[in-house]
DNA sequence: GCTGCCGGGGG
DNA sequence: CCCCCGGCAGC
């Protein structure tokens, strides 16, 4: 267990095994903990940047990837290399319960030992309970403040979920070894490559695709491949503009893994109709519904996906032909998603007022269409560079995307009807005030649980 | 009445 | 900009 490890792990640009967590010294283990605590807390409660700036700030970096069901929660920290000193076992053991851990509630999770408060106990005791500080009992349970309902929870897509067991690949085998020859082959574009050992597309089953589905509020950004959908977000919403390692360090991402099939996704393109569960493998558990999933899937219909990235050599084969609706998926890679008029204020950074269009220019010369977003929206500056190389599929795909996609916003122009779902103050209650989104703070139209 | 959020205002 | 709030309007 060496740094080498850790580092082949984070350097290329986010990617981890889905268990893998490239763990520190023991004694800092509580504040893995804490970190992977705020993680899921991250995920649908609070404003990355908040939590990133305020409560990892200080800590060393680190990577930590999670897998909870069908939830990808990751989040990477940085972390200078001389004092990685891994201990995947630890990490191995924090995912697993994690992992296990059907809506955190159940068997509180027991890590290692302290942590107790290491937690940011703000008071509000948060969505968390501190376990009353147990002294070691470092129980960290999430209680969600409204888990009753709280769409934002995580709500793993319960335990049950035949899933493919928690593996922990660098556990067997322990050591640095193992987790060097990871995933050699998989090495593509600018070193993004996955360690998501999981179900990469590049093994596409017959009709099942697995794609990446971006989290992020306003986006449901779908890529083919965990890359792909890392660059997506580090470009769009953590606004980054270069795309290699200009992490600062910290970069957190959220996205789901979806597998559909082709087939439905065929359907989807005819019938648009909205909501997709039908792409999601696991039925979301009906009581509490993913509220990532069930909220950007009826707001983002059309499945699409991007990337082409695959393997840059053979890889737009790869995908394109994979089946004759597959061309529909097919978008480019870097494919900026287009949000809603609403944009995601932290993230703007690179948005550079792009007039009136809603999808971010930046280097890359694709694009992507937002069906959610106004249809006009996109028009003349469509940087659509008709020299693509690949010409294939991929310009017409955007355009069907196009066509297909006007859902008509002719509805409230005046007032943006009033939102049925969920909104911060409902899901955080007044107490946690503090962790509603920016906007349902200063009594503007919600952001995180846009409706 | 509660709640989302627009418009406006203060720093 | 960030932050707050009056007040409207849908529920």
């Amino acid at each position: 267990m060496k740094g080498k490890v850790f580092k082949t792990v984070v350097r290329p640009a986010m990617s981890f095994g889905l268990e893998t967590v490239a763990l520190k010294k023991r004694q800092e283990a509580e504040l893995e903990v804490a970190e992977l605590k705020m993680l899921r807390f991250s995920l649908g409660v609070t404003k990355m940047d908040r939590i990133r700036n305020e409560d990892i700030k200080g800590t060393t970096h680190q990577a930590l990837g999670v897998r909870y069901g069908e939830m990808f929660y990751c989040k990477l920290v940085k972390r200078s290399e001389e004092e990685v000193d891994m201990d995947k076992v630890t990490a191995a053991m924090v995912l697993t319960s994690l992992s296990t851990s059907p809506l955190v509630r159940s068997p509180p999770v027991k890590v290692c030992e302290g942590l107790s408060g290491s937690w940011k106990d703000n008071g509000s005791a948060g969505p968390f309970t501190p376990s009353s500080n147990s002294s070691s009992g470092g129980y960290w349970s999430w209680s969600a403040p409204s888990d009753q309902s709280n769409p934002s929870t995580p709500s793993p897509p319960l335990s049950a979920d035949s899933f493919k067991p928690f593996r922990v690949p660098s556990l067997g085998g322990v050591g640095p070894g193992p987790a060097g020859p990871e995933d050699p082959s998989i090495d593509e574009q600018d070193g993004s490559s996955l360690l998501f050992d999981e179900p990469i597309p590049r093994k596409r089953k017959n009709s099942m695709k697995v794609m990446f589905k971006c989290l992020w509020k306003n986006c449901g950004k779908v890529l083919s491949t965990a890359a792909g959908i890392q660059r997506h977000i580090r470009t769009i919403h953590l606004g980054r503009n270069c795309d290699s390692d200009c992490s600062d360090g910290e970069e957190d991402f959220y996205y789901t893994e979806i597998k559909l099939n082709t087939d439905s996704v065929a359907d989807g393109l005819s019938s648009l109709s909205p909501v997709s569960p039908s792409i999601i493998s696991p039925p979301p558990p009906p009581p509490s519904p993913l509220p990532s999933l069930s909220q950007l899937s009826d707001s983002h219909r059309p499945p699409r996906a991007s990337d082409t990235k695959e393997s840059h050599a053979g890889g737009t084969t790869l995908l394109s032909r994979s089946a004759p609706s597959a061309l529909y998926l097919i978008h480019t890679d870097h494919a900026y998603q287009a949000t809603a008029p609403v944009s995601i204020p932290s993230s703007s950074s690179n948005s550079t007022g792009s007039a009136s269009t809603s999808f971010t220019p930046t280097n890359s010369s694709s694009f992507s269409i937002s069906w959610q977003s106004p249809p006009v929206t996109f028009t003349g500056n469509t940087q659509v560079s008709p020299s693509k190389s690949q010409g294939f599929g991929e310009q017409r795909s955007q355009t069907i995307a196009v066509l297909s996609s006007p859902p008509r916003a002719t509805t409230a122009l005046s007032r943006k009807v009033r939102g049925e779902g969920k909104k911060c103050r409902k899901v955080y209650g007044m107490e946690n005030r503090d962790m509603w989104c920016t906007a349902c703070r200063w009594k503007k139209a919600c952001q995180r649980f846009t409706d």
